[in-house]
DNA sequence: GTCCTGAGCGCG
DNA sequence: AAAGCGCGCTCAGGAC
């Protein structure tokens, strides 16, 4: 309370939170609010021209949490027009979390916008093209129907409501905190982009597949590997883009494959494999990342992936537009600083076990996480220093391996970190049972369909097998949510406090801006005069994650951190 | 012609 | 013969 300064109060339409909805007449209305979401003065309604310079200056008197149905549809009004906020509440990535939170289960609360009533491109024309730099105009994506601010309200009051009555108010309400600044990042990268140098891009395409064709041949060199392939088959007309061809191909050469994947077809020895995997290599670049995604995606040396915030079940981020998680290292080397700047790449070492240590609290496991090579520890604890056979049993703990040499190492790990194999072991057997499971803030996992119901009722014996694997499979699903899931929070956390810090070096001129994220990794484009200082942001953001979710638990989660010209250079 | 699915492979 | 999680994207090829 100390920290409330009493002039502020004595405002009029001073709000901790401000609605943002559409008015019937197209235009804009701003509702203040206090933080129980009672109101604290009068609407202002504006038009959408003056819509972001009105809440620049709520934004520079009060830094309210502004609250909207979708920060997805209003913020990157904002940002195209240089305004830039501090703190929302994202009704519908926020009532989506708590509809399905066990945390909130018994406050009977529904969400009126959770994700799964929206009708997902009802058009269908994914992919789009991002927009050109400085076409449309403002808000143009922003609703002018549907929901109003008296909806809104309703709505937020109904969540604050479902986190005061939870049985976890506090790490609900982080939860929902970490989404919504999810969602501004979201917006904020994908309005920065990747700096992406088509040059460099160009030159490593004509280096591996030959100069860019005319019309739609295959480039010269990926010619040429599937001409040298039909000799090694000697099957003249192959197209070894078809997998049922190759296939009949591979078994007149007598190679007797089940698959054509890359892992089988390295079993076998005959001439034709190596320059069969060569053609997949460079068939895959072509096709996935090639002059064609270049056109698509990159403008004005930027690639704009649009980021899906929690678009995973777990509640990991995914990308709709150019593959941005999946970037192959094969042309990492073109998204590169511009000049005077540099790439800051950080990435969150072993981030799962040290996830798992602190989830399950496991005094051992967080031991070996005080090293900044978690597995190395482990492999000294137990595996007589082998580190490769203590890496493959964690993660087979971690993902559900039954078999192998994973699986033969579990034991193993149980008697070194009863408590962690534990965790997992439980989330494991609830899922079987057809239990939710939460993560640490409080997302949990979907219930199993009607029909998971009404296969485990079956009473064949064929039947019984089947509702058995497709039990042990959603254990293997459970078990792995709670840990990916509190892994995809601690790294929203992450963001969030990097995204405060970078804003706070801004203020004082030393510009750093968050260009990119994956999962457990992120990038900032910097001068390089800032470089050091946004290291020391990223590792102080890590530190105020592990504060936030885990509090004074013992476990460390180092972030190494690399300052590079070109991303390939990392790591 | 359009729509959908599986195979395959990229990422963590 | 890929054991073991989560995705997005492209292509081929079948269904319509």
């Amino acid at each position: 309370m100390w920290r409330t300064n009493p002039v502020r109060w004595a405002r009029k339409n001073v709000g901790v939170h401000v609605i943002l909805a559409p008015a019937p007449d197209g235009r804009v209305v701003l509702r203040p609010l206090d933080a129980r979401g009672r109101r604290t003065g009068p609407d202002t309604t504006v038009a959408r021209p003056e819509l972001a310079r009105e809440a620049q200056r709520i934004e520079a008197a009060d830094r309210p949490r502004w609250v909207w149905r979708r920060a997805a549809d209003w913020y990157p009004g904002f940002l195209a027009a240089g305004v830039r906020l501090e703190r929302c509440h994202d009704l519908t990535l926020c009532g989506t979390a708590l509809e399905g939170s066990a945390f909130a289960a018994t406050t009977g609360y529904t969400s009126a916008f959770a994700a799964r009533t929206e009708v997902a491109d009802p058009a269908g024309t994914l992919p789009q093209l991002p927009p050109a730099e400085g076409q449309g105009f403002l808000f143009e994506d922003a609703p002018d129907h549907g929901p109003g601010a008296d909806d809104l309200e309703r709505e937020l009051t109904a969540q604050l409501a479902a986190i005061a009555g939870s049985s976890q108010p506090g790490r609900l309400r982080l939860l929902c905190a970490a989404d919504s600044a999810g969602a501004l990042v979201a917006a904020e990268m994908q309005a920065a982009g990747i700096p992406w140098d088509a040059a460099t891009h160009e030159a490593l395409l004509a280096e591996q597949l030959g100069p860019r064709p005319r019309g739609l041949e295959r480039p010269a060199r990926l010619e040429e590997k599937a001409n040298e392939l039909r000799d090694l088959l000697g099957a003249p007309k192959l197209n070894p883009d078809s997998p049922q061809e190759l296939m009949r191909a591979l078994h007149r050469a007598g190679i007797e494959a089940h698959t054509t994947r890359a892992w089988e077809l390295r079993e076998f020895t005959h001439p034709a494999i190596q320059p069969l995997l060569e053609y997949k290599k460079l068939a895959r670049l072509l096709a996935a990342n090639g002059w064609a995604w270049l056109d698509a995606w990159v403008r004005d040396g930027r690639f704009r992936p649009e980021y899906v915030v929690a678009g995973v079940v777990t509640g990991r981020w995914a990308s709709r537009g150019g593959g941005a998680l999946q970037i192959p290292k094969q042309v990492r080397a073109a998204a590169r600083a511009l000049p005077g700047h540099k790439l800051v790449v950080a990435d969150a070492s072993q981030l799962e076990p040290r996830v798992l240590a602190a989830l399950a609290r496991d005094d051992a496991m967080a031991a070996a996480a005080e090293d900044s090579d978690l597995y190395a520890r482990i492999a000294a604890a137990g595996f007589g220093g082998d580190r490769a056979k203590a890496k493959v049993a964690l993660l087979g703990a971690i993902y559900g391996a039954t078999t192998g040499e994973s699986g033969r190492l579990l034991p193993q790990l149980a008697k070194l970190y009863p408590r962690a194999v534990g965790y997992v072991e439980q989330a494991a057997r609830d899922g079987e049972r057809g239990l939710t499971v939460t993560t640490h803030l409080g997302r949990s996992s979907p219930p199993p369909s009607e029909r998971w119901h009404h296969l485990q009722r079956s009473t064949t014996a064929e039947e019984q097998r089947r509702a058995d694997a497709v039990a042990r499979d959603r254990g293997r699903f459970t078990r792995n949510f709670v840990v990916q899931g509190t892994a995809a929070e601690w790294a929203e956390c992450w963001m969030a406090e990097l995204r405060l810090r970078l804003r706070r070096l801004a203020a004082r001129g030393f510009r750093g801006e968050l260009v990119y994220f994956l999962h457990d990794e992120v990038m900032v484009h910097a001068e390089e005069s800032v470089a050091e200082a946004c290291a020391d942001a990223i590792r102080d953001a890590a530190a105020a994650a592990r504060r936030l979710l885990f509090g004074q638990a013992p476990v460390e989660f180092p972030v190494s951190i690399a300052v590079v010209d070109s991303y390939d250079q990392a790591k």
